[in-house]
RNA sequence: GGGCGAAUAGCUCAGCGGUUAGAGCGCCUGCUUUACACGCAGGAAGUCACAGGUUCGAAUCCUGUUUCGCCCACCA
């Protein structure tokens, strides 16, 4: 039996003890089946594909603010009557996890190789089964409503079968192909790699200026060869020749001629191509076409050989000669050597330059040739880029559509072999016998050509994000044509870092559109990265790294939440310090507190006749200032909400429970509870509940656990179901339209005005009482000059005496006076006389409210001017003209007021 | 070499065409006020980077400049 909460009339802990809920709260959701999600026609469905964290990660604090967004964005709509499923799942991050045992296996002296790949696999799952399950739990204890019965692995049988099965569509289409082509090489991890997983760094480097003499001999002119400039010269031994630019004066006649590569003795030709920078280095280019992509290229159009001068780890092979066996940058610096004993080595200089490093390992990356599959990329980026355009897809920020659309429109096509042994393997079998490719779904028993049995599979295993980019409809139950693929798909929102729009949004795109003709998702919603409190990236190294698990420990769970996505935009970095987490749980212990409040309210009662009655008695000013207030809350949360504005919300509704409701409402209503007065008690507990549901898709836990005691007890209880999370979104939008939210016409202006005068005239005695130093609990008497209808500060005269500590309240209209040296001050429409004492400085009192008429009379110019601008009265819209005139007349009252009381002081 | 973002109170940031520009933190002055010191009340603090322009109206839109930061790109 699990308690929803911790009983009901038990006293509440006096603060929030988040420790004390969380967990009991998550295990009662999950296990009661809220999260989970099923077709369900009747319904429109709200689907959220979480972005599968590494299988072995940890949770970190991108992860965490992935959860808070679009956990909120979940409870959100689920509501708001939709079915709403988030899908979570795992990736098996092929490298990241490959690595992470090979260094296990290191540590214990062997290596994948010494095992053998059967083994290492089984070794690599053991892992995953010991540590695959961790960040699910963290995930749990963000308070994470997914749908953990529909939890997916990339290398589950459904996305394994969704893999095979693009794989073989494609390479049947002819946009998936084997070539030798260049490729980045990482020489620690062994395997090939994408263009996306190289990280270009700016590092300082060498230019080297080597002489390659000329085979023929000396030239008439004395030139004995041509100087080539180089940041790698180690990659000389897999020179094919040299090129000169066809116009270059300082190469005239040279081309065809052949030049002798420094150490090997080896003749290659000098060559004319366009694409050699007359102004660069010597004008004089090596071509290495093994080991440079634009070689590569400018090897194609000569026709000449590629050489390969290294071995997969990265040390030279047997075509650098004296240098074979040697690692890469070794081998620089002692051919350098060897260059400048044999006088081949004309200079050096310093040339930092771009160097591209691999993004796991960190190593240096070399591009060597070799044979990859590939994706042909084009067709698939057209639909996608297309999709973007046509706004079937959008992207929050905006500004990401241009960063998506350069990427699209300038794509390469993708290498998606690596040669490693964890992932999807490629569903490729070549034949023995006929040499026939076989590619197949199901493993074949015979070669598809000649029938043959001696066909072996392809060694190497697709890049992770090939399986990733399926994730939106694989995890669906495509390629079956399933009832959850046609309901849940196209997801409403994709919620990710910008850091992986490339990466891994873009491939789906592409990917969902190839294979379910349909974009994967309606929103491409776009968070920022986590800073530290002094903008750096968090990272181990650094040590500045706050540990989402022991925020969640110190501050809780919804506090973290509010702190991620609390004054943040979409799209822009956020820095997150102690500072802003306290800040959230202050939160969280002062709505506790104000439910602790509410709920002792309602315990006292001892009248609570016509309880049950239909809704609220709204005679009150109070009561209606109040609640036109939490009506314009609810417009605004479901406006931002709609505008994927989360921080907007939370900052709404922040400022609504704690400056109005805290600071004012719960102190009017104690003057009137003391008086007997029972309708507050009423009014709290339904402007409580109201924001408890607003507030719940940021704050899970503290708003279920206040609305378990609270729900049982409400005036109005027309929708109570067992949890908050069932509960429906509050949305006056929804039920009253627009319009009749507007205060001014649902008739709550006037209340809403009235009562905001009478705040500002406690502010002002109060702000009298810090001024002259008068001890707080000293009474003042105060006499009221009201220009227009004083109703509601008559109506409020107990609330003003008791916030204000106004001893005596009387009204000049009474007849009342104030004694000659009281303070005087004008509050909107009202002079306020403050009876201080003696001792008040009538010339300081001059010079204040001077003071105050001039800048009061700024003002009125300044509206005035604007009034009488006949532009602007003419296209501005009626609402702001009207507005302005509103003010200027209150302002006008003002002034008038200040200018009497000047008169009185003489 | 292209592209993007940021520049607003001491700090971190909201606001992105219509009040005399806001919040949190920090700062100053007071408070054991029976929900909360994770609190309450009051206060100080900003030529909204700079220069032009558009507009009845600009922190907000446009152009340029400066300073930071990021992304993309095969310059040996």
């Amino acid at each position: 039996m699990i308690t929803t909460h911790s009983s009901p009339r038990e006293p509440l802990s006096k603060a929030y003890e988040a420790a004390a809920v969380e967990e009991r709260l998550y295990r009662w959701w999950e296990e009661s089946g809220f999260f989970k999600a099923q077709v369900n026609p009747a319904k429109k469905p709200f689907t959220i594909i979480m972005p599968p964290p590494n299988v072995t990660g940890q949770l970190h604090l991108g992860h965490a603010m992935t959860a808070a967004i679009e956990d909120a964005l979940t409870r959100y709509h689920r509501m708001k009557g939709f079915e709403a499923l988030w899908l979570p799942g795992t990736d098996h991050a092929g490298i990241a996890t490959q690595m992470v045992v090979e260094r296990e296996l290191a540590k214990q002296g062997s290596s994948r190789h010494a095992i053998g790949r059967e083994a290492f696999v089984k070794r690599v799952w053991e892992w995953v089964g010991t540590y695959g399950g961790i960040i699910e739990d963290q995930l749990r204890r963000l308070g994470a409503s997914c749908d953990w019965s529909r939890k997916t692995f990339t290398l589950d049988e459904g996305p394994s079968l969704a893999v095979r099965t693009t794989f073989k569509n494609l390479y049947e289409r002819g946009l998936i192909y084997r070539g030798e082509r260049i490729t980045n090489w990482c020489v620690t991890c062994r395997t090939a790699l994408s263009d996306l997983e190289v990280d270009h760094a700016e590092e300082p480097g060498a230019l080297y200026q080597i002489r390659y003499e000329f085979a023929d001999g000396p030239l008439p002119d004395g030139r004995t060869g041509l100087v080539v400039a180089t940041t790698r010269p180690e990659t000389l031994f897999g020179d094919t020749a040299v090129a000169v630019h066809p116009d270059d004066p300082r190469y005239e006649g040279l081309v065809g001629k052949r030049v002798v590569l420094p150490v090997t003795g080896k003749h290659i030709p000098v060559i004319a191509d366009e694409a050699v920078a007359l102004d660069f280095g010597t004008g004089a280019l090596k071509i290495t076409p093994g080991h440079d992509p634009n070689d590569f290229e400018t090897g194609e159009r000569h026709h000449l050989p590629i050489v390969n001068v290294l071995n997969p780890d990265g040390s030279l092979n047997e075509v650098a000669g004296p240098f074979a066996g040697q690692e890469r940058l070794a081998a620089r610096k002692a051919l350098v050597a060897r260059l400048e004993a044999d006088g081949l080595l004309e200079g050096v200089t310093e040339h930092p330059h771009s160097v591209g490093h691999c993004q796991r390992s960190g190593d240096i990356v070399e591009p060597i040739v070799s044979a990859q599959w590939f994706v042909a990329i084009k067709p698939l980026a057209e639909r996608a880029l297309e999709a973007v355009r046509d706004g079937r897809t959008r992207i929050v920020p905006e500004r990401f559509e241009k960063v998506y659309a350069n990427w699209m429109e300038n794509i390469r096509d993708w290498c998606i072999s690596r040669q490693l042994w964890w992932g999807h393997r490629i569903p490729v079998w070549y034949c023995a016998d006929c040499a026939h490719v076989t590619v197949s779904i199901e493993d074949p028993a015979a070669c598809e050509g000649c029938g043959s049995a001696y066909i072996t599979q392809d060694e190497d295993v697709l890049d992770t994000w090939f399986s990733s980019g399926l994730w939106p409809h694989s995890t669906l139950g495509w390629p079956q044509k399933t009832a959850d693929l046609d309901y849940f798909y196209p997801s409403t929102v994709m919620e990710t870092g910008y850091d992986i729009l490339f990466f891994w949004v873009a491939r789906m795109m592409m990917m969902g559109l190839e294979n379910v003709d349909d974009v994967p998702f309606q929103t491409v919603y776009l968070h920022g990265l986590v800073r530290d409190a002094d903008g750096a990236k968090m990272s181990k190294t650094k040590g500045n790294v706050i540990d989402p698990l022991e925020s969640i420990a110190e501050y809780g769970a919804d506090a973290l939440r509010f702190a991620l996505t609390t004054g943040t935009t979409p799209g822009n970095d956020t820095r997150l310090s102690p500072a802003r987490l306290q800040a959230a749980r202050n939160f969280t212990n002062k709505l506790w507190n104000m439910g602790r409040f509410v709920l002792a309210a309602l315990d006292e009662a001892d009248d609570l006749s016509g309880w049950e009655g239909p809704g609220l008695d709204r005679t009150h000013p109070e009561d209606r200032w109040v609640l036109a207030k939490a009506q314009a809350t609810a417009v605004a949360v479901n406006a931002a909400f709609t505008e994927l504005q989360l921080a907007e919300a939370q900052r709404v509704l922040y400022e609504y429970l704690w400056s109005t409701v805290a600071d004012w409402y719960i102190e009017l209503a104690k003057v009137r509870m003391r008086a007997g007065d029972q309708r507050p008690r009423k009014v709290l507990a339904h402007v409580l509940e109201r924001c408890l549901r607003l507030l719940h898709p940021f704050m899970p836990y503290v708003t279920e656990e206040l609305w378990q005691h609270l729900k049982d007890r409400l005036p109005d209880p027309g929708d109570t179901p067992v949890s908050l999370m069932l509960a429906s979104m509050p949305d006056p939008v929804g039920r009253l339209g627009q319009e009749a939210v507007d205060a001014r016409l649902t008739g709550e202006a006037p209340a809403v005005e009235a009562m905001e005068t009478v705040l500002d005239v406690v502010r002002s005695v109060r702000n009298v009482r810090a001024e002259f130093k008068i001890d707080p609990a000293t009474p003042l008497d105060a006499v009221l000059t009201v220009s227009g209808d004083e109703g509601v500060l008559r109506a409020e005269a107990e609330a003003i005496r008791a916030l204000a500590r106004v001893g005596t309240l009387s009204f000049a209209s009474d007849g009342a006076q104030a004694p000659a040296g009281a303070v005087k001050l004008v509050v909107r429409n009202v002079a306020v006389m403050l009876d201080v004492g003696a001792g008040v400085d009538l010339a300081a009192e001059r010079a204040r409210l001077g003071a105050e008429a001039t800048e009061t009379e700024r003002y009125l110019r300044g509206l005035a001017g604007r009034l009488s601008n006949e532009q602007f009265v003419e296209k501005a819209p009626a609402e702001v003209v009207e507005r302005e005139r509103a003010r200027l007349e209150d302002g006008q009252a003002r002034l008038e007021r200040i200018r009497q009381l000047l008169t009185e002081l003489g």
